[in-house]
DNA sequence: CCAGATGCTTTTTTT
DNA sequence: AAGCATCTGG
């Protein structure tokens, strides 16, 4: 994939699609076909074509898939052609739209939230208002994720109920308890949102919405973005929703739009995306024109076979059947485990054996797992056999607790308005838990004025505490400016207080991050860009991290490891040998899955995505007692413990497509290791 | 009112 | 194993 001259590579397919010269076009692309060359290759061909390079700006679902397609695009272009390319995801793109023109999408000094401040709004609207909340069996993340279901699929409330919670039943006993239950979910909702105004927060859902508004409503938005934009290319348009659809539309008029895509890679459902919204393309855009592309390249045709197979079974049409141009391989072996400790210590040993043996790099290895939970295991027995990974999805870096410990500083000096951040730097102090902080918030935010801080904390806390806090506040707002500079203050006055709050891993572990948090914050020009941009780029967690902070944060320069991921997170990704985890009963399709039509196929694409990562060796691993095979299931089939013959997607598989093995040797868990929890990864692990 | 301890429940996937 | 509600001692 990381060819340098694959420009010179296209194959004639590919080289029609690139060089498209109509209006709009989406480029249909089964798995290993070329879609990331094909898109590289437009951008590239485009600036070649004299459309200059600012001009065009790439959409794609994570920072990671942008950075690889605009680095790939400049490395294939003459020294500079290409500095001025834009690549970003749908939500960092809506962000800097917002930056760029403050007044035209209303916002100004605002903050973006992740979904852990949004969950603890919804928990403080949910207290408020205990009356409502009491009268519903709900929780708030319930709530967060009804609320965000229905804005990204532009569904009312309605709708949303009853798909999410009545599992889109449509009987008179569920229309009753819609109608008494809506109300209520759309009062506290509506306070939730008038909360997020009043605190200048945008969340992610919020930042698609300003832009996508603007454009449809405001003629003299659209005219500004035309000024800035000719062509728009949007990678894995399969998982688009349709609030990221309208958000896209109106440039069907101002720009050229150019759309990659798979309908069997479709695997965001849970949040909005439909891939039948690449089935009706040309009917959406008036002059458009769908390309198709076939041939695989990466996988060979063993591995092809069991991939289509899998997709023949469904009951939809993909109409895809991927042809090798690889044909001399070796069947994909499907590997039976009775637990979790056998799953690990069989993956571990083959990658050592690829390693001594067959001359392979730790790098040519893909474990992929459904969840990120599943694989601590394996990653317990990585860091006692010394297998260096890495881990995609996840905790990520400015998630992790003592780091927003320290960033909510940073939030509070970029909007004095943001009460999470003032609850979470209030209470972080000895001696001061919620209730005093709220009350405290109260006057602070009345006060409006950061020079009083330090009498109005020092009147509501005990001792001389307040005013020092003030003080401290006071003294950062003259280092504003310098990113780094706020980040070492903070970090200076916070210390001791980290290290007795997080005192059980503190030297070990989180000790060292804060320098990373410094490169990172250095690496943005201003405090409202690294507050709104970091948290956007998902493409640093914290297992990364420790090995990114010797080099500056360049992930090029990373050492020889295994990549461990989520599926979901695997896209794009291929390596010559690919390990699928639990690929067990009640796991694909998931137990959640089996009352829902919808969601199994869903679960099958996820499985086909995972299959069709393997370019040499697949390796499915099914664990006969898979955490949910066991605990899971039973609520949804009452009493009957059987299943459904046809709820397991490997129960008929034909022989002849792959090799089944047992795990030979008993293998019981070490008594001298534990499970690490995800941020309990760094020691053991050999980069040097 | 705060902080720490105890016992209970619950686990997909991501910007 | 982590998050939650609840309890207890300061």
């Amino acid at each position: 994939m990381s060819n340098p001259s694959e420009s010179q590579h296209l194959n004639l397919e590919q080289e029609r699609a690139v060089k498209f010269d109509g209006k709009h076009a989406l480029v249909l692309a089964g798995a290993g076909t070329g879609k990331t060359r094909t898109i590289i290759g437009r951008a590239s061909y485009l600036i070649e074509s004299g459309v200059l390079p600012s001009k065009i700006q790439i959409l794609t679902f994570t920072k990671k898939a942008a950075n690889e397609i605009v680095e790939r695009v400049k490395s294939q272009l003459p020294e500079s052609t290409a500095l001025s390319l834009k690549g970003s995801t749908f939500h960092s793109w809506c962000n800097q739209l917002i930056m760029r023109y403050p007044n035209l999408f209303g916002a100004v000094a605002y903050t973006v939230i992740d979904p852990d401040d949004q969950l603890a709004i919804m928990k403080m609207v949910c207290g408020d208002m205990q009356t409502e909340f009491s009268k519903l069996r709900i929780k708030p993340q319930k709530l967060i994720d009804l609320y965000s279901f229905a804005r990204n699929t532009t569904s009312n409330l309605s709708d949303t109920i009853r798909k999410m919670l009545f599992k889109g039943r449509a009987d008179n006993e569920t229309d009753y308890e819609i109608s008494v239950q809506r109300p209520i979910i759309a009062a506290i909702l509506k306070a939730y949102q008038q909360k997020k105004g009043v605190n200048k927060y945008l969340d992610y859902d919020d930042l698609l919405l300003a832009v996508s508004t603007q454009l449809k409503n405001n003629s003299e938005a659209r005219e500004l973005l035309a000024a800035d934009l000719e062509h728009l290319l949007v990678d894995e348009m399969q998982d688009t929703n349709p609030l990221q659809w309208q958000l896209l539309e109106p440039f069907t008029e101002i720009c050229h739009l150019y759309c990659v895509g798979d309908d069997a890679q479709s695997i965001y459902a849970f949040r909005g995306a439909d891939f039948r919204n690449v089935h009706t393309f040309e009917e959406r855009v008036p002059n458009s024109k769908v390309l198709y592309l076939n041939q695989n390249y990466r996988s060979t045709q063993q591995i092809l076979d069991l991939s289509n197979w899998l997709l023949e079974k469904s009951p939809i049409a993909y109409n895809k059947k991927l042809q090798s141009s690889i044909t001399d391989g070796e069947l994909p072996i499907v590997l039976n485990v009775s637990d979790q400790w056998q799953e690990a210590s069989w993956i571990a040993d083959e990658i050592l054996r690829d390693f001594r043996e067959d001359d392979k790099l730790f790098g040519d290895h893909l474990v992929l797992s459904r969840s990120q939970y599943y694989t601590k295991t394996l990653q317990a027995m990585f860091v006692r056999k010394k297998i260096p990974y890495t881990t995609y999805g996840g905790r990520k870096f400015l998630e992790a607790a003592h780091i927003k410990d320290v960033v909510s500083v940073l939030r509070i000096l970029n909007n004095p308005y943001d009460e999470i951040a003032w609850i979470r730097f209030l209470t972080f102090w000895e001696g001061i838990g919620a209730v005093r902080a709220s009350r405290v918030l109260g006057k602070i935010i009345a006060s409006e004025n950061i020079e009083t801080l330090g009498p109005i904390l020092g009147n509501a806390l005990p001792g001389s505490d307040g005013e020092k806090l003030g003080a401290f506040l006071k003294d950062l707002e003259s280092s504003k400016g310098n990113v780094g500079k706020l980040v070492s203050k903070a970090f200076e006055f916070m210390e001791l207080g980290l290290a007795f709050k997080y005192r059980k891993d503190w030297q070990e572990k989180r000790k060292g991050d804060f320098q990373v948090l410094k490169i990172l914050a250095k690496s943005y020009g201003t405090l409202g860009e690294f507050i709104g941009e970091g948290l956007l780029d998902n493409s640093v967690n914290m297992n990364q991290a420790h090995v990114l902070s010797g080099s500056e944060l360049n992930p090029a320069e990373q050492k020889d490891h295994v990549i461990i991921s989520t599926i979901h997170s695997a896209k794009g990704l291929e390596a010559d040998t690919c390990f699928v985890m639990n690929v067990s009963p009640k796991v694909f399709p998931s137990s959640y899955s089996l009352d829902d039509k919808d969601a199994i196929e869903e679960d099958r694409r996820l499985l086909y995505v995972a299959l069709t990562r393997a370019k040499n060796r697949l390796i499915l691993t099914r664990n006969s007692s898979s955490i949910h095979a066991n605990t899971k299931g039973d609520d949804i089939f009452g009493d009957a413990k059987e299943l459904p013959t046809d709820s397991y997607f490997l129960s008929d598989l034909p022989e002849e497509l792959v090799e089944q093995r047992t795990f030979e040797h008993r293998f019981d868990k070490p008594k001298d290791i534990k499970t690490p929890n995800t941020m309990d990864l760094s020691s053991g692990m050999d980069f040097s």
